[in-house]
DNA sequence: GAGATGACGCACT
DNA sequence: CAGTGCGCCATCT
């Protein structure tokens, strides 16, 4: 519960929160931005900690573009608003064109890397 | 110190 | 092609 002892997750918000608007990314995007790949779940799990900061969970999916982590926001729906906010349309706790809307750190940082 | 959990992702059947 | 189970790594109890 010290934030000091907080290592992977804060690289996890770092990346969150570089998420631009109208963009979302998936777990492994991130873990795998980290160097990760198989710690995609823990990636999910920081998010839990992500709450309440300056990270925008609601813009962190699953690989399909599901809410998986919708069922831990406050309201029942607040993510999926949060995400119509941006302009993503969002059905059924699954993003819409998630491909379309896909944000990949890997790619889009990859010159931001170092 | 050891055991169990988890907002995932992939391999196998 | 579709459905189910397992593995991963860090955190929490």
């Amino acid at each position: 519960m010290k934030p000091e002892t907080l290592g992977f997750f804060e690289k996890v918000y770092d990346v969150a929160r570089l998420i631009p608007e109208g963009r979302v990314t998936s777990y492994g995007a991130i873990a795998k931005y980290l160097g990760a790949v198989r710690s995609a779940r823990i990636v999910g799990y920081a998010m839990n900690g992500s709450f309440g900061k300056d990270v925008p969970a609601h813009r962190v999916v699953n690989r399909v573009g599901l809410l998986s982590g919708k069922h831990h926001f406050e309201g029942t729906n607040l993510m999926q608003q949060l995400l119509e906010n941006e302009g993503i349309k969002v059905k059924d706790n699954q993003i819409q064109n998630f491909e379309k809307h896909f944000w990949d750190p890997t790619k889009e940082l990859e010159e931001f890397e170092g």
